[in-house]
DNA sequence: GCCGTTTTCGGCCCGACTGTTTTCAGTCG
């Protein structure tokens, strides 16, 4: 049982204890436990299975037997009594935008909505007015709110892409700060922690006339619809259905507002937990002194942190895992930045799937102010017509090493991108593989197979010393393809242990390894790699979601190989 | 149900919005 599943089922037994009237508290923690194994970057149930589930920060005694239960028997004892008194289907009522638990019991006891149909239905002829504090404005939300919802019960519009949205926000952006009338515009929200998806576009700002700023926004080419543009702000929505929420606020208290609106929820949670126990009480209009009422306003974040006792925390890093504890004791990193990077490690040119030539991708890489580019096309039984025969890979390296005469400052490595077999071999024969600068070995076929196969396979290209690097760990394609089952702890441990580095791959779809996987990599000793799998000069610019996964993994640039000049770098490949 | 350089018991973030009410509960982010 992998920890979506396990979440899904702590979830659900939440929802049913709160249809049952449980505190609420006893609710909450089931549901930031399920959060917490969501994101757990091991499996929950090995961890279960040796006893240590009590690891997971939320889970405790009681949630640690339930798991055990859930992973002996398929269900939990106690989620099986809930399902005898209340349908299975009232779920999914809860889950209607607009109702909860309280609403949905309500509904079910006094007018027998089970199901979403019974919801529909009783919405539809009028009964819900009837119940005591509800009336025909909720009957018409609740129509509206099934409208809207999927045959699954979940909202139709999930969360975008990064790529899809950051764009769009940083035109909006733009656009905003272009204005006469603006003063400070930021991003703020998933799209300023850099996180994989996001939901909409949180843009924070001061105006000397915040109106005309609203107006400025509503009118602006990328808005599709838009309310009533006022001195506070405006919502929006683009064309391509991201909402956009635009907030104007005084400059005096934009720093609080900023750190509100960038979040995470689970970071500013603790934030204020922590701040409460000191006699603070921080919203995103101040910071008050509960003993005087007194109230603090913040100019900017830096202020906000400060005055609360922490060091100054990124974006990056605001999810609720450490970062405050570090920054209160002053021992967060230094983060890794874009500039930091001197080469990219992983690209593709037209021998196989690229879209530009080898001459035209050495001018990007250039261009970019890199020291290296590794030239990786796929190997020879990638298929599709585009794969590389030996000896097409042959002449490719003389190809290289023509090119790099007489060339200073910048050079190509001959590389490739060798798939890694059932049985964890590569398929080129090993003098061509020894030839080559740097060997990417990655995981192209049969992901169906076994997490045990997978992480063997894996292991076997770890240990052949002619692998410098795994290319996309997990293989995922975020909110499309699931990770295939592998060991990412026994990875890391040989990892570490031969030498073989992993690239945290930039392609906004995949961000392989994930921030979790990179971080617990990087802790077991894995020296990680930034590449950008370009296939393409336009892709080459991807490093950037590189480099942020990497600051979400606390990444430093002592941690990552290709932040070395091209000295430090060879050093490290002869090692 | 979890958790502890204030605590092993008694706490558990904060505010906006909505619709329905004459003061608030539920929901959301």
């Amino acid at each position: 049982m992998n920890n979506a599943e396990i979440a899904a089922a702590l979830d659900e037994l939440g929802v049913l204890y709160e249809l049952d009237g449980a505190v609420k508290y006893r609710v909450l923690a089931y549901g930031t436990a399920a959060t917490a194994i969501r994101e757990s970057p091991v499996s929950v149930a090995e961890l279960a299975a040796a006893g240590r589930a009590t690891e997971i920060p939320g889970v405790g005694k009681t949630l640690a037997e339930k798991i055990d239960a859930l992973l002996e028997t398929g269900e939990i004892p106690a989620a099986a009594k809930l399902k005898a008194k209340f349908p299975a289907t009232l779920i999914a009522v809860t889950r209607v935008p607009g109702l909860g638990s309280k609403t949905a019991r309500r509904l079910y006891d006094e007018l027998g909505v089970a199901t979403l149909e019974d919801l529909r239905e009783a919405a539809e002829s009028q009964k819900i007015r009837e119940l005591k504090g509800l009336g025909a404005k909720a009957e018409e939300r609740i129509l509206a709110s099934l409208e809207r919802i999927g045959e699954e019960g979940e909202p139709v519009a999930g969360r975008l892409l990064l790529s899809k949205v950051r764009p769009i926000a940083e035109q909006l952006a733009a656009a905003l700060r272009e204005h006469p009338a603006a003063n400070r515009v930021e991003v703020a929200g998933s799209v300023r922690r850099w996180a994989e998806t996001c939901k909409d576009i949180d843009l924070i700002a001061t105006a000397d006339e915040p109106a005309s700023l609203s107006e400025h926004l509503a009118s602006h080419p990328l808005i599709a619809a838009a309310g009533t543009p006022g001195p506070n702000g405006v919502r929006a929505q683009t064309h391509n259905g991201v909402s956009v929420d635009l907030r104007i606020v005084p400059p005096a208290a934009f720093g609080n507002l900023l750190q509100h609106f960038t979040g995470s929820k689970a970071h500013n949670v603790q934030l204020r937990e922590e701040a409460v126990s000191r006699g603070l009480s921080v919203s995103e209009h101040g910071i008050t002194e509960t003993e005087s009422g007194e109230v603090d306003l913040c100019e900017s974040e830096e202020a906000v942190y400060e005055r609360l006792g922490y060091t100054y925390i990124e974006p990056e890093l605001r999810e609720n895992r450490g970062e405050l504890k570090a920054a209160r004791e002053g021992t967060l990193p230094d983060l890794i930045e874009l500039e930091d990077v001197r080469g990219d490690l992983h690209s593709h040119t037209t021998l196989s799937d690229g879209r530009n030539t080898l001459e035209e991708m050495a001018d990007a890489g250039r261009e970019r102010g890199y020291a290296y580019l590794a030239i990786t096309d796929h190997s020879a039984s990638h298929g599709f017509g585009d794969h590389v025969t030996p000896e097409r890979l042959w002449e490719r390296i003389e190809e290289i090493r023509a090119w790099n005469k007489g060339k200073r400052g910048f050079r190509l490595l001959a590389g490739s991108e060798v798939n890694i077999g059932l049985d964890g071999s590569l398929d080129y024969p090993e003098d061509l593989v020894e030839a080559l600068d740097w060997v990417v070995a990655s995981v192209h076929t049969s992901f169906a197979i076994s997490e045990r196969e997978m992480t063997e396979r894996v292991l076997a290209a770890i240990e052949n010393p002619q692998v410098d690097c795994i290319g996309h760990l997990t293989g995922r394609l975020i909110g499309r393809r699931e990770p295939y089952g592998i060991d990412v702890e026994a990875v890391a441990e040989a990892a570490a242990r031969t030498g073989t580095m992993i690239e945290i791959n930039g392609n906004p779809n995949r961000r392989d390894l994930s921030d979790r996987h990179a971080r617990l990599a990087a802790d077991a000793g894995v020296t990680i790699v930034l590449s950008t799998d370009a296939h393409g000069i336009d892709t080459l610019d991807n490093m950037a979601y590189a480099v942020a996964t990497a600051r979400r993994a606390w990444l430093t640039a002592a941690d990552v190989a290709n932040t070395r000049d091209w000295a430090d770098f060879k050093k490290l490949l002869e090692r």
